[in-house]
RNA sequence: GGGGAUGUGGUGGAAUGGUAGACACGCUAGUUUUAGGAACUAGUGCCGCAAGGCGUGAAGGUUCAAGUCCUUUCAUCCCCACCA
């Protein structure tokens, strides 16, 4: 018998394969299409990991279950090549990135190959090829032709010693990556690709998108839209008379909380910073400005730093009231996010809060929580009070209890702490001292605290009125013992009981919800935010937060000192790369003509041959020093002038890849439109979820400027986007070359396991969505499986042969088990179809390992090497096929295929073939398993009841008991509630 | 702080509201002269000699029946993050 040996078969119809061609897809509008496609590998260095095998193995096999479906499959391959990466590894080794790219795309394509996928290498691409970037740069010229690419001064990281930019990763804590230097800011002229235009409709076209929730939230809050209102404040008239009267805009959503605002904050980065500064305090802002241009970002990111700022000395009107508040300047204020500049309601934002505690600044409550209220109906409104109350928590030193009181009559099953109205002339703390003494009898109390602010809203209990609220002041007061407590006034008696409770005890006692939040806020003071009552707003006390949000800001509108706006987090897409590798910018900037496209015919704008790849500095790639390329003359005028010399972020590439490996040698235009047509959109987009924000929102972007240009006919590009879970080492972190934990699949072959069991290896581990750990134990198991299917298979041609030279009368027949193997095969088809259509590939690979299983507990008593077998085996490797392509492929072959398995049709099963004579029946009493029956197929409820209740265990379950009700679920179970 | 996800044996993981633990790893025993990473057969959630009981992060609830649905809560991971 020949064994499984995989070194030897899997190279072997790999060539075949690939000599037949059978992978290659044409535009055959017979079938359906479908466009299965995995991300481009970046083909770095490092090789490829069992981690990225998983990737491909997925794409894989939904692209093999379509092709013998029936479907016309496109699956294609390429490389994303550009970018910094390989730059820097072609530096590092002292060779050209062309060559660099070279080498390692030809080991990538090695790995890829040895794996068995089922790539059609005709369409293959690489994005660093003169033919591919030509149209790369054709597509940057429609942005620039659309007004979608522009140019524009911007801040970039800069290191003085390496003389060059850095990208945002590059910089590590404030320092440059290669020196360790610290790291400026310079200003450089940048391109950028405008998709803030297209913002709105990135995330309004998520919504019908077959993409996960988390990678549309990802995006949703990636572009980050926030529908607020830009509000004018007037800065005080200067006294000089030089000075003009400037105006400050702010972002805000919360327009509802205008009139709590008691100060501003302008980021440091604010051009009115120095022109409203005052003398005075001129030298600390700038010093200000200064230490903040240094603070790297990831510094200034870091939530957990205390807050920072100056006052500049001048001070704005709040246009709601016309009071005068202080501007200062603060780094946590972003000039990149909506204005840069910030109204601060300290007491409903926790940042300004913070800021506010800080510089001691005022702090004025405009909404106040309205919770659910156990006396009053929610929907009956409450009137305020003008009268100003305290409410004071006393506790009492010597016990640690706290002092509540339980109220009787109107306002009976409340509880709250001590409190009453504050009388004209009485400070809040007087009046606390006086309410101890006149409710709890208690006259050496001692305030510890008074809240920074006021509250909430209590009930006005003097009133005898639970519809009314009044604003409190909150105190907290001790006392050092109750030895001089005295007794309480009769009326006092009446109203109210004096009870003690411990700390823990305190908040649960409360009732009335707003009486907690007095509690809670005591505790820990904080800033008050999300939704509800306004008060302290003039005309508009009484209306709910949301409803004053609109109508401020119309208000706003009239006088014209404010509008509503909608804000996004997503800023325009940098594109600029001062360096080599890369498509460059296809752009002539002429002294007179300014920035020029270079015409089509022209295109590629080639990479000139450079002798070094470093970076020269002064913030321009190294083609700035390659004269005789740089030097050239407008396409508009004819006069001298120069290229553009940065190069295109990969990125740009990457966005319109899809398309190209629809018409891959197209060298007239980027794709035909009728070729586009027939493949796109991408019908299943399979990779790693670290493309969420990156590549998926440009690729996105390009589609739509394709269709508004009518290049295409649809506006998304990727109708389902799989994200696989990544593979981890075995130690459960993650792969990678510098941890020295990868795994390369290349080393699991050399070892003899084969392609095949990796691949279904990668799949059996979990969940193709989840990640986990890779197990080298586990590939002994599909190792293992694979060989039983092989021996089965030995086995039943063994027989064959057998019985072909002997005598053919011998055949065993036996009717029950013959049906019974055809029942086994028809329900792994039936399994394994419905698993594969909805992704699930570690349940098919069980399916199919049950039905090995079972096969081979049905060769003992029906012995292998009739025609059945045959077609079960037939049917067990078609089943196994899209997973292991090698071996099913050889054992196809074996047993009499003529053409390959892998373009047969995929089996069908019968629904007839799938029922057995017995059924098996669960009995439950109580929903407790008792007992399991078994009886003929089809019959009827009565039948089974009666056949259950005459089961030996079941009957002395009942014996004592009464059937209250019987449940039947048909062919499966029956549950007895007694 | 915001968003997303995940919690089931010793391990990876299965379970249209209907037998919890399929399949696999590991482990235990047995068979076979067996040096091949063996293969095959049987067993393997926990407690218990057994009958039986207990079991899906925790606590409640809905239901004849809950891993699955609802409410609260805890833990872990990922992404974004001083975004006004």
């Amino acid at each position: 018998m020949k064994r499984y040996n995989p070194k030897e078969i899997e190279p072997k119809w790999q060539k075949v394969w690939e000599d037949r061609k059978i992978y290659q897809a044409s535009e055959d509008p017979a079938k359906p299409k479908r466009y299965v496609l995995e991300y481009f590998p970046y083909p770095s260095g490092a090789a490829m990991h069992v981690g990225h095998v998983r990737n491909y193995t997925i794409g894989d096999v939904v692209a093999r279950f379509y092709r013998m479906r029936g479907y016309n499959v496109m699956h294609p391959m390429g490389w994303d090549a550009f970018g910094l990466p390989a730059e820097n590894y072609a530096i590092k080794n002292n060779i050209s990135p062309q060559q660099a790219i070279a080498e390692n795309t030809t080991r990538f394509k090695q790995q890829l190959m040895r794996m068995g996928f089922s790539y059609d290498w005709s369409r293959e691409i690489n994005s660093s090829d003169p033919s591919y970037y030509k149209w790369t740069q054709w597509f940057f010229k429609l942005l620039f032709d659309r007004g979608l690419a522009y140019q524009k001064e911007s801040p970039q990281w800069w290191c003085e010693t390496d003389k060059t930019v850095l990208a945002n990763e590059q910089v590590e804590s404030g320092k440059c990556w290669r020196c360790g230097n610290e790291v400026t800011k310079k200003s450089l002229k940048q391109w950028f690709f405008k998709i803030t235009d297209y913002a709105d409709r990135l995330v309004e076209d998520l919504e019908d998108l077959d993409w996960s929730d988390a990678i549309k939230s990802m995006q949703h809050n990636w572009v980050g839209r926030s529908k607020g209102a830009e509000i004018t404040f007037a800065v005080e008239t200067s006294k000089q008379k030089t000075a003009k009267e400037e105006k400050i805009i702010v972002f805000t959503t919360r327009a509802d909380t205008l009139f709590g605002a008691t100060f501003m904050v302008l980021a440091p980065e604010h051009p009115l910073v120095m022109k409203i500064a005052k003398d005075s305090q001129k030298s600390e802002v700038e010093k200000y400005v200064k230490q903040a241009q240094v603070k790297s970002d990831i510094e200034r990111q870091d939530t957990d730093r205390e807050k920072t700022g100056v006052f500049t000395g001048a001070y704005a009107i709040n246009p709601a009231n016309n009071e005068k508040i202080p501007i200062w300047i603060a780094d946590y204020v972003l000039y990149g996010y909506g204005t840069g500049a910030i109204m601060a309601v300290p007491a409903h934002d926790e940042r300004d809060f913070e800021f506010a505690v800080k510089f001691d600044l005022p702090i004025r409550q405009v909404f106040m929580e309205s919770g659910d209220d156990p006396v009053n109906p929610p929907q009956e409104k409450f009137k305020m009070i003008k009268r100003k109350t305290v409410v004071v928590h006393l506790r009492d030193r010597s016990s640690g209890k706290y002092a509540l009181l339980n109220w009787h009559g109107t306002l009976e099953g409340i509880t709250t702490a001590i409190m009453g109205g504050i009388d004209e002339g009485e400070t809040a703390e007087n009046a606390a001292l006086r309410e101890i003494s006149e409710e709890a009898g208690i006259h050496n109390a001692k305030i510890v605290k008074t809240a920074r602010w006021i509250s909430a809203a209590t009930y006005c209990a003097s009133h005898k009125q639970v519809n009314r609220k009044s604003i409190s002041t909150a105190v907290l007061a001790e006392v050092d013992n109750l030895s001089k407590q005295t007794e309480v006034a009769d009326y006092e008696k009446k109203t109210h009981t004096l009870i003690w409770v411990t700390g823990d005890a305190v908040e649960e006692s409360l009732i009335p919800i707003n009486q907690k939040q007095i509690w809670s806020y005591l505790q820990n003071e904080t800033a008050l935010t999300g939704e509800g009552e306004v008060i302290n707003s003039g005309e508009y006390d009484g209306l709910l937060t949301s409803d004053m949000r609109e109508k401020i800001v119309a208000d706003l509108a009239k006088k014209k000192v404010g509008k509503e706006v909608v804000n996004y987090k997503m800023r325009d897409w940098l594109i600029s790369r001062q360096r080599y590798w890369g498509a460059p910018i296809p752009i002539i900037h002429c002294p007179k003509d300014g920035a020029v496209a270079v015409p089509d015919d022209q295109l590629p704008v080639e990479l000139p041959e450079v002798k070094s790849y470093q970076p020269t500095g002064e913030g321009a790639s190294v083609l700035a020093g390659v004269e005789e390329w740089v030097n050239t003359t407008c396409p508009k005028c004819g006069e001298p002038a120069k290229r553009e010399t940065d190069t295109m972020d990969g990125f740009a590439c990457s966005s319109w890849y899809f398309l190209r490996f629809a018409d891959p040698h197209n060298d007239v235009e980027p794709f035909s439109p009728q070729k586009a047509k027939f493949w796109l959109p991408v019908d299943d987009y399979i990779g790693g979820a670290e493309h969420a924000v990156m590549h998926l929102l440009y690729a996105r972007m390009w589609t739509k400027v394709m269709y508004d240009a009518g290049l295409v006919e649809f506006k998304e590009p990727f109708t389902a986007l799989r994200n696989q879970g990544m593979i981890l080492a075995p130690d459960g972190q993650k792969m990678s070359k510098s941890k020295g934990n990868t795994i390369e699949p290349d080393e699991l072959l050399d070892q003899g396991y084969g392609a095949d069991s990796v691949r279904l290896m990668e799949l059996f581990i979990g969940p193709w969505d989840q990640s986990a750990a890779w197990s080298v134990k586990g590939l002994g198991g599909t190792y293992r499986f694979l060989n039983r299917v092989w021996t089965i298979c030995q086995e039943h041609m063994t027989e064959v042969t057998k019985l072909e030279t002997e005598d053919q009368t011998q055949k065993v027949e036996n009717q029950d088990i013959s049906k019974e193997l055809r029942r086994a095969v028809h329900q792994a088809i039936k399994r394994v179809s419905v698993d594969l259509h909805d992704m699930g590939f570690n349940t098919s690979i069980a399916t199919l390992m049950e039905l090995t299983n079972e096969l081979y507990k049905l060769k003992r008593s029906y012995p292998v090497g009739s025609a059945e077998w045959h077609d079960a085996l037939s049917i067990l490797l078609q089943l196994l096929a899209p997973f292991a392509p090698h071996i099913t492929e050889e054992l196809w072959q074996q047993l009499g295929g003529q053409t390959s398995i892998h373009t047969s049709s995929w089996p069908l099963w019968d629904d007839a073939l799938l029922v057995n004579n017995i059924m098996k029946i669960i009995v439950q009493i109580n929903g407790k398993l008792r007992a399991e029956i078994h009886i003929a197929t089809g019959a009827s409820e009565i039948q089974v009841l009666d056949t259950a209740k005459a089961n030996e265990r079941v009957a002395s379950y009942l014996q004592d008991h009464k059937i209250k009700k019987s449940i039947y679920v048909p062919n499966r179970l029956v549950n007895f509630v007694v």
